[in-house]
DNA sequence: CAGTGGTCTAGACCACATC
DNA sequence: ATGTGGTCTAGACCACTGG
């Protein structure tokens, strides 16, 4: 059986000096990046990988803790363990959403897109997503209506190269979040994301989609999203109107 | 040996049939709460800890690496398991501080303390602080500059009665955080926080100790803290400045 | 019932810090 | 050299799921 400092496992990009539990879990990413198994379905189980990897039980289930921790997978006792996804995520439709209701129960907004268009980026959020020179992004608008109240106003931009076929039919004629559309129609999962938040004042153009007055204090979301590996795939400004809403965030 | 269901652990909180490495956890958080150990110092070592509960190291392990996930403690290979403390988080003066500059690195903010009042709480105030009625508060207000411009300004709320003795002289003679004073004068210590962030119209006494002008756009960021017990000792509005500055979040 | 993840144990060795 | 936490193993049993 291979020891910490064992090469029985192929080209890890992990150093090969790192602890074998995180060896096996730079594979099992790489397996989950490479589709190896689809988002919804079970990997292998812990004795089988185990075998696979010519480990102990013990170390694979080291490796599987520390996926579950960065969301990539979900454990489900005496069923198996899953590989995450966007399309199930009922409860949690809040995950990467922090805009709360100051009264009363969250509930789901409603999504309303409003345009989809190609075109070329700025130079920040070519840097931001590193696309190369003249890559054409596509930019999405869309509203979020709490309580049949508009409230955020979201403008999202990611590369066309990834989202071929992407038009407002499509999305409008998809039943899920927007993230979940993202990965089953076209294999891109968002996995984490960084925000930068902004007090503004509303322009003519928000302040007429929001219903607020020109010059009103709005929240600017300005966030960043990431696939496998830490590459950057969404860039999104949300405006958020805080009257009676907030942008909730707990610090451990 | 005790086994998962075994009663050897005195007076659990945890229900009894949580796992033992819970059990242990649950002890550990009620010694760390009663001050066996002070912050800064070392715990027990695993072996001596699997000793008087008579369960194996490996099960000690579990209930450290839960306390260590929660920011109790802190492990040092070597060295030993250290009781968390603020007084000495050089490099994490921004755990519970997300106000970053838009350009350049984060430099610790230099903090200037306008004022200490003893006082009656609001409605809110005493509500989410769980006060009796009638029970007093001391209320602080401070100014936060980065690179000599003022760009947070903090209003803090904390019952009177954990902190008897707390004068403005007594913090501008003492060198640290606010949550380094607390812990180490006062023998509270801050854990968890919860923010609500609205975005608001400056006020003529902000703006003036801001800088700003009035009515310009100010992020509102409302923290209830907690200690152990997830029990309420601090309530904190704070008003930022985000032209040069932004409140920084990272999703997992 | 068999298969899965979850807990617990006992013992080995490694890496790091201190004396 | 000794003691600490960190990794790895092997095997046992428990709790949950589904056929």
């Amino acid at each position: 059986m291979p020891r910490s400092h064992n090469s029985a496992v192929p080209t890890p990009t992990t150093p090969s000096f790192a602890p074998l539990y995180l060896q096996i879990k730079t594979l099992l990413e790489r397996s989950l990046e490479a589709r190896e198994w689809q988002p919804g379905e079970a990997i292998p189980s812990e004795m089988e990988l185990a075998r696979r990897y010519a480990v102990s039980q013990g170390t694979v289930r080291k490796a599987i803790d520390a996926l579950a921790a960065d969301n990539l997978v979900v454990r489900r006792q005496g069923k198996g363990t899953f590989v995450a996804t966007h399309t199930e995520e009922r409860t949690s439709v809040f995950r990467f959403l922090r805009i709360r209701p100051n009264e009363g129960a969250a509930l789901a907004p409603r999504r309303r897109l409003l345009d989809v268009r190609r075109g070329k980026p700025t130079a920040d959020v070519a840097r931001l997503l590193a696309l190369k020179p003249g890559e054409a992004v596509l930019t999405l608008r869309r509203v979020l209506d709490f309580a049949a109240t508009p409230v955020v106003l979201d403008e999202i931009t990611v590369p066309a190269a990834l989202f071929r076929g992407l038009t407002k039919a499509r999305y409008d004629a998809y039943r899920g979040s927007m993230y979940a559309f993202f990965e089953s129609e076209f294999g891109v999962r968002m996995l984490k994301a960084r925000e930068k938040i902004h007090a503004v004042a509303a322009d003519t153009v928000t302040a007429e989609l929001l219903g607020t007055a020109v010059g009103a204090p709005l929240l600017a979301v300005d966030r960043l999203t990431l696939t496998y590996g830490d590459r950057p795939v969404e860039v999104r400004r949300g405006l958020c109107v805080t009257r009676d809403h907030h942008y909730l965030n707990e610090l451990g």
